[in-house]
DNA sequence: CCTCATTTCAAACACCCGTTTGAAATGTAC
DNA sequence: GTACATTTCAAACGGGTGTTTGAAATGAGG
């Protein structure tokens, strides 16, 4: 069998078990046993369980990545800031042409992304900051834009609320599917969950700030 | 050694290295070796490994949900609905509260209850519905009423997102925490991100919503 | 067809896991 | 101080993990 084909299906194997399972909780036997693949041939395509992950995020983040660094330049090269559901917004499409490239791709790529974050502690973010980091900074600086009023910590804070939200959001998606069609009687697939986020991120991230004096006043008030 | 010093011991080393590493990476090796007891007094004093995880997170659980149930009835008791932040502010107390019962408690408890979300998928989420629905249910319906322009699907989805949001930031807060220290030269500690989580979350619930037409010419707005 | 590099394969490696066992130690009541 | 129950302890159990090995199979070029 030619090279790429194992690799392939290798790769497809075992994105679709990091996605359900989670990296640490998916063997490389379960892997191996999915892909109809020899267990040796993991280690002797890339070398390690931990490379095979990194593989794993590359393919969709060489794509996503790309896309959402020019969209965030064209932005940048305006001349007025843009207001901040614009700037989120640019993520919805370059995430929903994932679908195109692979069926569940969205879904996938998304889910990864949840369980790279929240497996292994840091180790994901390390890589996208320092691989992708330029995008990133674009990024923040067009949010910091778009909110005038608050101050580069907020913004930090906020961001990572909502990257929070993001990734807690997808890890579970498959639960929370079931769940709303259970008790809502509605279909829910990843794009109306986009459709849903958006004005949730928007909202939170550009909330007005609210002083100590503030919160004891309401914690008082409740009691 | 008395029975109770053992359990307690091991509940103490199982709950900062469960917070730490998480569950399934967490094994009972390291718990009995922090705890300095014998690797079988797990299995003696709590069964399994699953009932251990169970006591450590029982410990916080039967605090802080009758406070939360308490305060929950006190509004609903009231005449008119009330506002989204108070709603939410009661979580504040008894959270914080968790700190004077056991150094360091509120960030435990909290990073517990990220790692049970996001660890062992669905588990924590059927544990706490099962034993603590009255509890959820009360605050739903408070938020419900203070949000009357959002149907229950919609209400649903937001508070999953807060979830999220809360969860991800506590899992991952060592992190932020270092990071805001760098970047930002401000010490953080859980209460001063509790303060900058209620705005953010309650702003985020109430959002206007945005239906599929505007979400598109957002898009194309921004290629 | 032979040669040589690439890829596959079964088997084994060393290690860590949660749990169990049965004896030794400790505590407790008479 | 003896008798009994509780708790501790070292050792082992069966099973799963990522990785390595060396031989077998398959590929491509002369």
């Amino acid at each position: 069998m030619s090279r790429i084909q194992t690799q392939q299906k290798i790769l497809d194997a075992a994105e679709s078990l990091f996605a359900e399972t989670g990296f640490n909780d998916t063997s490389l036997r379960q892997i191996t046993s999915r892909a109809e693949v020899n267990l040796a041939a993991v280690n002797y395509h890339f070398g390690s369980k931990k490379a095979l992950i990194q593989a794993v995020l590359q393919r969709y983040l060489k794509v996503v990545m790309p896309r959402l660094e020019h969209q965030f330049e064209v932005l940048l090269a305006r001349q007025k800031p843009t207001q901040l559901p614009e700037v989120l917004a640019v993520f919805v499409q370059p995430l929903l042409e994932l679908e195109q490239i692979k069926r569940q791709g969205t879904t996938l790529f998304l889910q990864l992304l949840g369980r790279g974050y929240t497996d292994v502690q840091g180790h994901l973010r390390k890589f996208i900051s320092h691989h992708y980091g330029s995008v990133l900074n674009k990024f923040v600086l067009l949010v910091q834009q778009s909110c005038p009023g608050l101050d580069a910590a907020e913004i930090f804070w906020r961001l990572h609320f909502s990257l929070g939200t993001v990734v807690f959001t997808m890890a579970s998606s498959e639960a929370l599917f079931d769940i709303a069609a259970a008790d809502y009687h509605q279909q829910a697939d990843i794009e109306s969950v986009i459709r849903r986020l958006l004005p949730y991120l928007a909202a939170g991230i550009a909330a007005p700030v609210i002083y100590p004096e503030q919160l004891n006043s309401m914690a008082q008030a409740a009691s």
